[in-house]
DNA sequence: CATGAATGAGAGTTCATTCAT
DNA sequence: GATGAATGAACTCTCATTCAT
């Protein structure tokens, strides 16, 4: 038993390894860049190796994308400190705004790129996002709950301030608010304030 | 004169040629699909020949999306029919939300991939997406002037309002609602419902 | 002694094992499709297993192709009931392509493909066919012993026999027929025509 | 006119290399060693030049296989001086024989390797083959009219014809033969026998 | 006995782009 | 103005095989 618990470490251990390199290139130099060579050659190991943990350049892209996620929820467990349901929903946004300014690659690799989600069959679940969407969920519930916003769809209302932040990170991620006349260093502001914003309209 | 203006003319026709040509294959077989040799061979060219209208394949996509910004403005033009502005606004997040789901391809060139923007200078003005912002723009500021909304900042209304719409399509589109627990066909009335919900809440 | 018979019985199963699931495979899926990894995960060995009992892919091949060659004897011992040689030729020909019609794959593997001969060294006979060729050989002996064909050579009668009908079966199999001008589906029933016009040629 | 026609010959050149160097290889070399990247590189261009006149590898190896069958064609039509159609039945094997013995490789790709055939659509016609074919085809044609043989259907006679000699001269080179019991060395001269053998008992 | 881990070698293919003509 | 010809640089992926354990 232990030999097969030391196996599985080591497989868990040399995937860890993969995903790790794989993320740093990520990070550093981008989607367009990673290739299975590319990480190959980082982790000192043949392009074969990685099809030994990896059926495809999609897999492999999942399992970064859960790594991606398992930071945004360290940070929400740490950082998401508020008490007040409504507090605590805006300590929520920014976080998620920080992460994605801060990791912007990621970002990508979470919510933009479809590569990762290619290995999803039609009716399995994308596990991967669930932990931190529920986060979200969460603080909606009580809010729903206690009545603090005007929403009476917990589903409609997480959805709906997720859509939200995602939609003006998205836009910023990908040059499109260029036009909306705000200076390209002043945007995170922006947006920080526009989601506040929906905040206050969203408060009962 | 007249010879320039021909010269000019003929080379804006050979653009228009192979601009049309690439949307139609980017249409119909989607962003991966698309190079420069599969469009040349589309329109009969050489592929060096396009290199003669565009000096790479993301000034080429620049002026694709161009295109496909005009054929949402023309919608604008042609089914933004009411009057009041509030009920303009809904009407434009519908024909928003109708186009993105009807041209998925078309939206994913206007709003997410990188590319075309590529081509844009640091200082330079997205020109592509001014019109159709400028629908939305007007409408948020008829809005703000007769204090139908509970917004004050124009800029900050329009930009949330289009970031509010980009946040849903992008996330469907790219696969990640699933996890918001809605039936994948529920989730363009879904979205439609959600907008809805928002305009409310902004009303006054 | 006890141990050591049963050593070589479990190594034989093994063998057997090995070799069972590679014919299923190729059966199934094809000569193409097959591989020592794909073999060895069905069999649910690691590939470095199999290097234990085969020295490497061809022999694993050739003892493939025996099992094959047991199939093939196994139908002529059940099938082949007529007494009269000359009844019994026809019938044996029959046989030969009813199994390549039905078992494509074993046939290529018995009688097309090199692979499964590579292990055989210079000198060395070839045991695979050795029991289904005397099945013909025995025939054609009667046949020469009582004149009842027009050859007096019993290895050059035996070899022509099945030179004509492997001649047929191989370029069907490997699509030369198109050019003959017969429909592909009424190939078979051609062959077996053109098989029994050369017994008749053949007969005393 | 001219310039069109020059550069029809200058890329019929440029295929005609392509294949004249994979032809060498593959006579040289065999099948299992000739790759997209070999050719390349002796004809000094690299892989993606090849995918300029030829769409993928099989059309490639089609092209070769016409080149293989023109070279049988010339030697039919330049060693084919018999008159008389049983004579020349005669000599048209004989010859069919020694190119086989000759050139392994080339009937290799000519008769039993699959791949040269995968271009062909299902109702495409070989064209590679047919004026070969035509030769064995004209000459039964005559036999049958002037009832030289004892077979009444010319298809049917020329399929056969060539099947026996295929069936031989595969099952030779696929080292099917050394089950015979004839020496390896004698098997050209064995094969000859038996062929003419054939034709004797086709004889009227 | 069995294997986990690893790999070197190589496959076919595609792409954006260049440049002499 | 147009292009034919060419390519360097990638790409993902698969395979038979080995060897320390």
């Amino acid at each position: 038993m232990g030999i097969a618990e030391r196996k599985e470490r080591e497989k868990a251990d040399m995937r860890r390894r993969i995903v790790d390199a794989a993320i740093k290139m990520f990070v550093e130099e981008g989607y367009e860049k990673i290739s299975i060579r590319n990480i190959a050659e980082k982790i000192e190991y043949s392009p074969a190796t990685i099809y030994l943990y990896y059926k495809d350049k999609d897999e492999l892209l999942h399992d970064m994308q859960g790594e991606a996620f398992i930071a945004l929820g360290v940070m929400f467990e740490q950082k998401l400190t508020a008490r007040d349901p409504l507090k605590r929903l805006e300590q929520l946004m920014q976080l998620y705004l920080q992460f994605a300014f801060d990791q912007p690659e990621l970002y990508d690799l979470m919510f933009i790129i479809k590569a990762p989600m290619n290995t999803l069959k039609e009716s399995e679940d994308w596990m991967n996002g669930l932990a931190c969407y529920r986060f979200l969920e969460e603080i909606m519930e009580e809010c729903v709950t206690q009545k603090l916003i005007r929403m009476h769809d917990v589903r409609l209302a997480t959805l709906s301030a997720w859509a939200h932040a995602h939609g003006f990170v998205s836009l910023y991620l990908r040059c499109r608010l260029k036009i909306s006349g705000f200076d390209e260093a002043d945007i995170p502001k922006v947006i920080e304030k526009a989601l506040k914003d929906y905040l206050k309209l969203l408060r009962a």
